[in-house]
DNA sequence: ACTAGCACCTGATCGC
DNA sequence: TGCGATCAGGTGCTAG
């Protein structure tokens, strides 16, 4: 579910009402809630005192009073909520921070996100150093941004989801970067120019900040703040999600196609077909 | 060293 | 009503 504007707009919420608060209580309600297995790590985390929340990509975590940092990744379906201690529980709810007359919770359908505990070097944990900076990070490189990007060989909406390339983008503004720049999803990356590369990243970069400005995207209730509000980037949305609409540009039909097991969305008359698909 | 494919889950929806 | 197939915002392992 969730891409970056998604993720940002939780660390900030949670930047809002957990920094300087204590883990008083750890309570783990599902096996699959924390990542590399232990429970026991999580839960030694009680006592400790959030600093401050930091993102990278749609990686979060938390840095504490204490070396180690508390990293969170929401998968399909993770939601941070801030609840009053006595609200009932959640159908999915995975773990359970207390931290005074409200609690932090960790809600999660699917169980492909998670929490979990590890060290940290120069600000970036262990666990998130294989992810690429994403283009709000200060230390964001574009040149060797795009240098990545041609040296892959595949086709670019490949490249634009591998989070060892360029992180935070996803499915959603994936397809809205791909409209925006009139590439075809297939095309394949080692013919791209540095300019299209470029075009193509400041499309992406654009659509996130549109859509961080408005909360996010929420189709259902899978993807909420911490306040348990939706975002509004949904009616904004030019191709994803609208097969056989119209382009906002041109009017030609939206197509759907599956590739890399998942959905691609775009215009035929914006985007067409790359000539050669690499030698076949 | 790379890339493509699939596994990991729960739940909603659609066609028969 | 039921049942199988398909789809859903992501990542990581592994077989080539």
């Amino acid at each position: 579910m969730p891409e970056l504007p998604e993720v940002e707009t939780v660390r900030r919420g949670l930047a809002e009402h957990i920094v300087g608060k204590k883990f008083k209580k750890i309570d783990v309600l599902h096996p699959r809630a924390t990542s590399p297995k232990s429970i026991a790590a999580l839960t030694s985390l009680t006592g400790a005192r959030v600093k401050a929340v930091a993102r990278r990509g749609k990686f979060l975590w938390f840095e504490l009073d204490r070396p180690e940092v508390l990293v969170g990744h929401l998968g399909m379906s993770g939601q941070f909520v801030i609840q009053p201690k006595n609200a009932i529980d959640e159908r999915h709810l995975r773990v359970r921070f207390t931290l005074g007359r409200h609690e932090l919770r960790f809600i999660d359908q699917r169980t492909f996100g998670w929490l979990g505990v590890c060290e940290a070097k120069d600000g970036i944990p262990n666990w998130v150093e294989h992810i690429a900076a994403d283009p709000f990070d200060p230390n964001f490189d574009l040149a060797k941004t795009i240098s990545r990007f041609q040296s892959k060989r595949t086709e670019i909406k490949r490249a634009l989801l591998d989070q060892g390339v360029m992180s935070g983008v996803g499915n959603i503004y994936a397809d809205e970067a791909l409209w925006r720049s009139k590439m075809h999803p297939e095309t394949r990356t080692e013919k791209l120019a540095t300019k299209r590369v470029a075009e193509l990243i400041t499309n992406a970069t654009e659509v996130m900040s549109e859509a961080l400005a408005v909360g996010g995207t929420s189709f259902d209730e899978l993807y909420i703040n911490v306040n348990g509000e939706s975002g509004y980037f949904e009616r904004s949305l030019a191709v994803y999600g609208q097969e056989g609409e119209g382009c906002p540009r041109c009017g030609r039909q939206i197509r759907r196609i599956t590739f890399a097991n998942r959905s691609s969305h775009f215009c035929p008359k914006c985007q067409p077909t790359p000539r050669s698909n690499g030698n076949r």
